[in-house]
DNA sequence: AGTCGTTACGATGCCCGTAAGGATA
DNA sequence: TATCCTTACGGGCATCGTAACGACT
């Protein structure tokens, strides 16, 4: 039994079966791999995948469970060259981590600042995709951290830090009736065409839920995945915009107004997530407590060793979190 | 960095550092461990040993971190292999244990009667030792379980399952002052001297703890580490004989006569213990179920996820042990 | 017909074991 | 002086990549 065996059963597992795209992806040769999945199984006498003829159909029972043990010897030896690397230079690695539109524009900026100017030898690797992408990178070692505020429970084995808190505001173009009423209602807002995010992003779920509890179903004409691209369409006068607070800034946005809309819709979290069971570069530790400062090491630390979500549920219970 | 390099590396911690020692252990040559720990020293950038001239002296801050991990690795690379066996055949493999004479002689051998014919092809391995030994064994990987009744609670990754109590006898030659008695009484006993135990031994401790509450020393002329010496001697007239109840068959020491002193000292329990993280065999559960009837998979398989020594207590506080 | 995994084969490179060298206790 | 680790070197073996084959969709 060789790491490589063990790495090249896991990479095909998460490939889809198809050993050709592994290759790719791991620059090497397909036969290479088919080898050494094959000498593998001779090895332990088992068969790991399910062939039907030359075809790779599925994982037989032993497979799922060798597959399971083998991720965790991946990641622990993941973990050795971390460790190796933050003995041999503390301030000098990478960090790579995966969020939504939302966060990279709006929350992450002055954090990534003051990161890189306390780091300026790490490497930064940002990458978007959808919470559920987001999510699934980090729950396979793809980047360090998720970052987002939904679909990070839905991975068992994610530990998921809540952050801060944030609600929405609505966006009008200037000299809109909603921005004369007195008072901001659902029922008021839910006359007009809204333009907010796609189903799956930034709390939509929430914003959803809201209106459901009393029964409106207000029109939703257009949705985007970004804030940016809802504020250039409220502009257009395509309809009222519901985002995040944080995406307004009265200098960018003159030709909108906000109206905060707290009131009316339940606050989101927004999480932090990294795979259970990883060891955490010092820096690491430093990136979150920026972004959360009440996150120190020895929370994060805690919250690595739980076993459950119910553990990090207890964990977190009567932590106060900021509000943006 | 190769399954094999940890290896080395860990096998040479484990051999006080000594490289030709760990060469003749793992029957491959010391040059080719050098080598190969060099190797990994170098493509992780960090040394794992600390080196005086050309002998290892010590392991490093960093060699300590990624030793843990190290062993980490192997545990679980040996959890892959034992999967395998399993599906390959659930009723063939090894079943290695570690215990004390006390265990071997008087406790285990129905166990492994009935384990033996219900799994012929099981090939065992029974170890003996101190309790300290044993429990090194177990807590390294070297045997599957250790069974025994003292110090098994001194290493933090072994997980210990309480098994049965048990009490002591006091053993006489027929015909001793101490038989015709109506009530023993440790006064009594204290006046003749006493063959039994070494220390660390079988439930010693909690002896001597019962002479001392009474602020008594009875003179201990012999001490061996197994009862059938003990009973040896004690038919030699040395003196009075005290061993665990189970020793003592009105069979086997037709010259002796038992004297139950379960009124006199406090019970000892026996335990089962073996390292956290381990997968165990299908048949390693039926073993310990046949050993100790409550201990049924699921109840094994809960303590082997306990994080800590309160969580096995927590998890074993209820349950009524069975009493020899 | 195209995609995909297996087999065959030659070359590179790695690992192992023996032998000699140098440092330490 | 004896023990112990490192370096050097040669043989053997495994791995890798290219190319051809066979099977499934």
């Amino acid at each position: 039994m060789k790491l490589q065996q063990l790495k090249y059963i896991w990479e095909v597992s998460n490939h889809k079966l198809n050993v050709s795209a592994t290759a790719v992806a791991l620059f090497t040769s397909q036969p290479g791999i088919s080898k050494q999945i094959r000498t593998l199984e001779d090895e332990l006498g088992v068969h790991i995948f399910q062939r039907s003829g030359k075809h790779l159909v599925g994982v037989t029972p032993a497979g799922r469970e060798i597959l399971a043990v083998a991720g965790r010897i991946l990641a622990q030896a993941e973990n050795i060259r971390r460790i190796a690397d933050e003995f041999a230079d503390p301030r000098r690695g990478d960090l790579s981590l995966a969020t939504t539109h939302t966060q990279a524009r709006y929350a992450l900026p002055p954090v990534i600042q003051s990161f890189r100017s306390r780091y300026p030898k790490v490497s930064l690797h940002m990458h978007q995709g959808t919470p559920i992408q987001i999510s699934e990178m980090a729950a396979r070692g793809n980047v360090d951290f998720a970052i987002a505020t939904e679909a990070l429970e839905l991975f068992e084995n994610l530990v998921m830090m809540p952050c801060y808190r944030w609600n929405r505001s609505v966006l009008v173009p200037t000299g809109h009736p909603l921005a004369a009423l007195p008072r901001l209602t659902l029922e008021e807002i839910a006359r007009y065409p809204i333009v907010t995010y796609v189903f799956g992003f930034t709390g939509r779920s929430q914003l959803d839920r809201a209106f459901n509890a009393l029964n409106l179903s207000p029109e939703v004409v257009f949705t985007a995945t970004d804030a940016d691209v809802i504020k250039t369409y409220v502009k257009l006068g395509l309809g009222v915009g519901i985002v995040a607070s944080m995406a307004y800034d009265s200098r960018l946005d003159p030709e909108l107004v906000s109206l905060p809309a707290n009131h009316l819709f339940e606050a989101s979290t927004t999480k932090i997530g990294c795979r259970r069971g990883t060891v955490l570069r010092g820096f690491m530790y430093e990136f979150i407590q920026l972004f959360a400062p009440h996150l120190g090491r020895d929370l994060v630390d805690r919250a690595m060793q739980t076993g459950s979500q119910e553990d990090l549920d207890r964990l977190f219970k009567d932590i106060d979190l900021p509000s943006l």
